[in-house]
RNA sequence: GCCGGAGUGGAGGAACGGCAGACUCGAUUGAUUCAAAAUCAAUUGCCCGAAAGGGCGUGUGGGUUCGAAUCCCACCUCCGGCACCA
């Protein structure tokens, strides 16, 4: 008997889906969709083509493949593309290197992703694929940062960067992870540089109120991008040095704690430090701790259990509410990023300012008091609970913390002194990068006009070649000189580029839009068409993303849609966020040896196995840890549904035919048992696929089919009704596993049914197959199982106490006792209490 | 510190108020084979027992319930995110 090869059937059905062009879909209006059938965009997180793909893009593909082949067979058309997010850091390191340029690492990746994602057997539109790199693609993403630079919301300035020295260049907030450069671990420091920053402030509501329109997103990512976006409500209160006359705003939560601010700091980079201190005493002492912050990388500012430090400013300022007189001073923790770079301080109720208070021996005046009266010893009072009220607080004693605060705010409105406002923890997205790979910001600098876009029809601002890749503190792009010099678009007088690139994330912010009309030659999209397919209806893709590029992909989104452009809010409605894959449970990574890459397994069982393994390792949103022995045992298991299909095609003669759907209720014995199993699994597959992709169990039930019908098939072959009966079942379990194991899918289905299984239905479990008339009761004593009972589906309550008071394991344990009472579940359960 | 998530056999996991351990791996045994691989069949939570059967079992302690892995409270451990954010 010949055996499973897998090799030989996925490419045969490969090179059908390829001719055929099986998964491409037509846009509306163009070449001939009727538009007759739903839509459902699905759509996995583009890959960063370095190297070859590994187990996470393995993971994720086949997630969203199961997905796409579900809906399709539910009766969507389903836009499913791929493309690459081409631009980027590890292919300029290798060129700096290597001297090999970035575009060539990166194309003959980008090759090896395509060859393999067509060995996967994934079901792409490849029509629609592209490339972030390519100048039809990064033409569009300069377009839309000049619409963002029309709106305001793409703005230059100099501000604190986070400055990585290895990789010399700027790195967004979100890209310092523990004051060290998320690519190479080298401690991050501060300079003031000009740059350019998207305005996501601006949208920080909206990416809140966006939530709910949310269908299903994990609660866990909600939460992230809740955290990062951080918004906090309190007042805006000024502080006035009237010796210099100048005003001081200041941020806080607590405005009910106003009248126990005995002391005001200031964060370094404070712009008014300098005229505070010019010609005091402080001055050296001020400047000297000053220049020894910024010294400081942001890691060791920011380290735990760090001691408060800080220098008078030998000033005052004035507290609105009581007109005290409180001194200033300077200190590393107040952060210049947050809120208005200066706080006031209230010792009694803020753990770092109590610190300080402290240290340099400031009074501790409490103003708020607990409902027991209990305040802690050697800390401040932090608590924000129900029955606070005020103390040592003017006219605003014994009123409660919570109103207080909306009095305080009141006060302070009608005083002109303060009022109420909103912080933020998220900052503007810092978008230049002093590197070559990337896509040009397409600004040019003239002498006589100043900062000018450069206009839409001169578009794309290509990316010159050059020799040097290694950025100096500037971008490369400021070595090619031909390129840098250019003519004003205004006054076509000599003009300089912008050298600096946009940060990748940039690229990956709009992909999703481009997949909707991607040879589109007079604008990035078509409004009817991003009408049609928006918003994505599944988006999947690692958690890793949950809060950068979901967030940026949403204020693109939301600023897209007030330009005009879309006509969605947010989109993503649904995402799924995939658990990553381990060895020897520790991240895969090649200084640790445990790599593990999705072709070696090709190689040895085919495409089928190792997607189906993955799905099947245990739920897809969890981690789980690759296992050799794992992907064995489910190609065990399509082998052994492979042989079954040869069997069963051979040994049966019918394929199974409509008119016997009808005449299942009439089946009995074994053959109503093979085929009510066949309608479970059907059932069993489906509810696991709607109770949020349970891809682990779904499959489980694919191989209690398998495992039924080999326990039962050779006692019907010979059984005019149970012959067909198998062939039928092992048609469905062909069918239930396509998602999973397209090529064997198709090829057992089509060896059992003569049809081509992506182009039937999904089955429906048929109810009257679901129930039977036997149920198996389950007797409890005292919650206990004592006995299992066949009773009929229907039995009255009555009878169900009968048959378990009846049994004699029963007896057993109500020997001498009294029962005191019958609990009956229907057609599940009896539990007798006795005592 | 704050915010999430999770603790179940030798391993991954299933069940998510009603039969704990589906399915898979691993292990053991048998059939087949000259032999091995592959395949097929059987056993496999722990303890007592020859068996029938019984007892104990879902991180720990308590609670709610006729009944708890599942719900509630407290605690322990692990993982992830944020963290001097005023």
């Amino acid at each position: 008997m010949s055996s499973y090869d897998p090799h030989a059937i996925e490419r045969r059905w490969q090179q059908v889906w390829e001719s055929e062009r099986t998964w491409e879909v037509a846009n509306p209006g163009r070449h001939g969709f009727e538009g007759s059938k739903p839509k459902s965009y699905v759509l996995e997180m583009l890959p960063y083509p370095s190297g070859e793909p590994h187990m996470g893009h393995l993971k994720c593909y086949s997630i969203g493949d199961a997905i796409a082949h579900f809906r399709r067979r539910h009766g969507f058309e389903v836009l499913h593309p791929m493309g690459y997010d081409a631009f980027g850091l590890p292919a300029e390191n290798n060129a700096i290197k290597t001297g090999e340029h970035p575009r060539a690492a990166t194309e003959s990746s980008i090759e090896v992703f395509r060859r393999q994602f067509r060995q996967w057997g994934i079901s792409i539109d490849w029509s629609r694929e592209i490339s972030s790199h390519t100048p039809e693609y990064y033409r569009w993403t300069q377009w839309i940062f000049l619409r963002l630079f029309e709106k305001g919301l793409a703005y230059r300035a100099e501000a604190p960067v986070q400055w990585c020295p290895v990789d010399a260049t700027v790195l967004a907030n979100e890209q310092v992870i523990d004051g060290r450069c998320e690519r190479c671990g080298t401690p991050v420091e501060s300079r003031k540089l000009e740059q350019w920053f998207f305005r996501i402030t601006d949208y920080a509501d909206r990416l809140l109120e966006g939530f709910d329109m949310l269908e299903s997103w994990p609660e866990h990512v909600l939460t992230m991008q809740r955290n990062w976006i951080g918004r906090s409500e309190g007042a805006e209160v000024v502080f006035s040095c009237e010796q210099l006359g100048i005003d001081f705003p200041v941020f806080t939560t607590r405005p009910d704690t106003l009248f126990g601010a005995t002391f005001f700091v200031l964060a370094p980079e404070h712009p008014e430090i300098e005229r505070l201190v010019a010609a005091a005493d402080a001055e050296e002492a001020v400047r000297d701790y000053v220049n020894q912050a910024m010294r400081e990388s942001t890691e060791e500012r920011a380290a735990e259990e760090r001691p408060k430090t800080g220098v008078a400013l030998g000033r005052t300022v004035t507290n609105p509410v009581n007109g005290e007189q409180i001194p200033m001073f300077v200190s590393d923790y107040v952060l210049m990023e947050y809120g208005t770079g200066a706080i006031m301080a209230v010792p009694a109720h803020d753990q770092r300012d109590y610190e300080f208070a402290k240290a340099f021996d400031l009074p501790i005046r409490q103003v708020v008091e607990p409902p027991a009266g209990e305040v802690p010893e050697d800390a401040a009072y932090v608590e924000h609970t129900e029955g606070e009220r005020l103390v040592n607080s003017g006219p605003f004693t014994g009123m409660p913390a919570t109103e207080a605060i909306r009095e305080i705010i009141a006060w302070l409105e009608r005083e002109g002194k303060g009022k109420a406002a909103v912080s933020y923890r998220l900052r503007d997205w810092l978008v230049s990068r002093q590197r070559y790979w990337g896509a040009p910001i397409p600004i040019v600098y003239c002498e006589a006009c100043g900062m000018v876009p450069v206009p839409d029809d001169q578009l794309p601002v290509e990316l010159p070649e050059i020799e040097e890749y290694a950025p100096k503190g500037r971008s490369p792009l400021a070595g090619a000189e031909d390129w840098v010099a250019t003519e004003c678009p205004n006054c076509g007088g000599s003009a300089r580029r912008e050298t600096d690139t946009m940060d990748t994330f940039v690229d990956s912010s709009w992909y999703f839009l481009r997949y909707l009309d991607p040879r589109n030659e007079d604008e990035p999209w078509d409004r009817a068409v991003a009408d049609h397919w928006m918003p994505v209806d599944q988006y999947i893709g690692g958690v890793e993303h949950a809060i950068l590029h979901l967030m940026y992909a949403r204020f693109f989104v939301k600023a897209l849609a007030d330009m005009g452009l879309l006509g969605v809010q947010e989109p993503f409605v649904n995402l799924f966020a995939q658990g990553m894959i381990t060895r020897d449970g520790a991240k895969m990574s090649k200084s640790k040896g445990n790599v593990v890459s999705p072709a070696d397994y090709f190689e040895r069982y085919g495409a089928d196995s190792a997607r189906t393994y993955i799905c099947f390792m245990g739920p897809p949103e969890k981690g789980g840890d690759w296992s050799d022995e794992g992907v064995e045992g489910v190609h065990r298991f399509l082998s052994r549904l492979w042989r079954l299909g040869e069997e069963v095609a051979e040994r049966t003669e019918d394929r199974p035919r409509n008119e016997e759907r009808g005449t299942r209720n009439e089946l009995s014995g074994h053959a109503r048992t093979l085929l009510a199993k066949a309608h479970w699994a059907i059932d069993k597959v489906t509810r696991d696929f709607r109770r949020g992709f349970q891809f682990n169990t779904a499959i489980a039930a694919v191989m209690e089919l398998v495992n039924e019908i080999y326990r039962l098939k050779d006692g019907l072959y010979g059984d005019a009704e149970g012959g067909p009966c198998v062939r039928l079942a092992t048609a469905t379990a062909a069918s239930l596993i396509f998602p999973f194991a397209p090529h064997l899918g198709a090829e057992v289905y089509d060896r059992l049914a003569g049809e081509r299984v992506w182009e039937t239905p999904w089955p429906e479990a048929d109810p009257a197959l679901l129930s039977s008339e036997t149920i198996t009761l389950v007797v409890q004593v005292n919650g206990k199982l004592r006995d299992r009972i066949e009773a009929e589906v229907d039995a009255p309550e009555e009878e169900l106490i009968r048959l378990a008071r009846g049994s004699e394991k029963v007896q057993r344990h109500l020997d001498g006792k009294e029962v005191v009472k019958e609990v009956v579940v229907p057609g599940k359960l009896v539990n007798l209490v006795v005592r």
